[in-house]
DNA sequence: CGTTATGTTCGATG
DNA sequence: GCATCGAACATAAC
């Protein structure tokens, strides 16, 4: 479930189960996953290095090994990380693996091969070369910035918000919630989400975010845990609005499903 | 068997 | 250049 929430929690898991430690083995058992470097030259680049920082920017994260460079994550529809102490406990679908020196492993796991994992000397460069936008919760992108993004597009709305060179980390699915809770029609023409609406929609898009981080992003029971009045317990087909009890609509939106309340969200503005 | 899935990219078309 | 649409990638679940 990799949009922004589900990321910076893997982020966690890596830093509690590999930051600081040193790497001893590196298995690629899908080389296909594999961007821009073999499993040769990626087990040269981390195998005997440790994992001296982490960052996410959007839905990507990355690992800066103590003798430089760092490595890339990115999960595309269905991967995951897994950490595990016991070999007999990996993950199916697990295509690499790291083991650590003082023991137990991580695993990058994804069932269908649509993200990567990779090599950069230079993480800013590689966020550069990505063409990825402001991380949608740096504070540096803030109501203004987000408005002005709005206000250049002859897009919809989601669209823009989905679109990971304006803001990196905002998928189909949170792309629904926030907007779902700035009560705004996701066919709305960008440029005409403005002034007060924009400031609502920037405030939707943090607390939708942190919120789902708070409340343990793709985990069991994540769904249970989220306050009354989200739609994402709702998002499905037969779903309805958790605020007015509406049947909610379903369009295609970008070639990817949409779900809304016709009668909450205002698609004039 | 057909449809759909939390992502991204590429080519065709308007 | 900008925007939209469908297909492609690969696999599982319903």
């Amino acid at each position: 479930m990799p949009e922004l929430p589900d990321v910076a929690l893997y982020h966690r898991l890596l830093d509690a189960h590999g930051l600081g430690r040193e790497i001893a083995e590196v298995r690629v058992s899908e080389p296909r996953i594999l961007a821009g470097i073999d499993a040769g030259g990626l087990a040269a680049r981390l195998v005997g290095g440790r994992l001296a920082a982490s960052r996410r920017h959007g839905k990507h994260l990355l690992a800066r090994i103590d003798r430089g460079g760092w490595l890339t994550v990115h999960f595309g529809m269905s991967g995951r990380l897994a950490a595990y102490d016991d070999p007999a406990d990996a993950p199916a679908h697990e295509r690499v693996r790291l083991r650590f020196a003082a023991g137990g492993f991580l695993g990058y796991v994804n069932v269908r091969l649509l993200g990567r994992v990779g090599w950069t000397e230079d993480a800013d460069a590689f966020i550069a070369e990505e063409g990825l936008g402001p991380d949608a919760l740096d504070p540096r992108f803030d109501a203004g910035a987000l408005a002005a993004a709005l206000a250049a597009s002859r897009r919809d709305v989601k669209t823009v918000l989905m679109d990971q060179s304006v803001i990196a980390g905002i998928g189909n699915v949170y792309a629904d919630e926030i907007l779902f809770q700035a009560r705004i029609h996701p066919r709305r023409p960008a440029r005409r989400v403005a002034g007060g609406e924009a400031e609502r929609l920037y405030g939707a898009l943090w607390t939708v975010l942190e919120t789902a981080i708070r409340c343990g992003a793709g985990a069991e029971a994540f769904l249970d845990r989220l306050p009354a009045g989200f739609l994402l317990p709702e998002r499905h087909s037969g779903g309805h609005c958790p605020r007015c009890g509406t049947a909610l609509a379903v369009v295609k939106i970008g070639g990817r499903t949409s779900y809304f309340c016709p009668r909450c969200q205002d698609g004039a503005g």
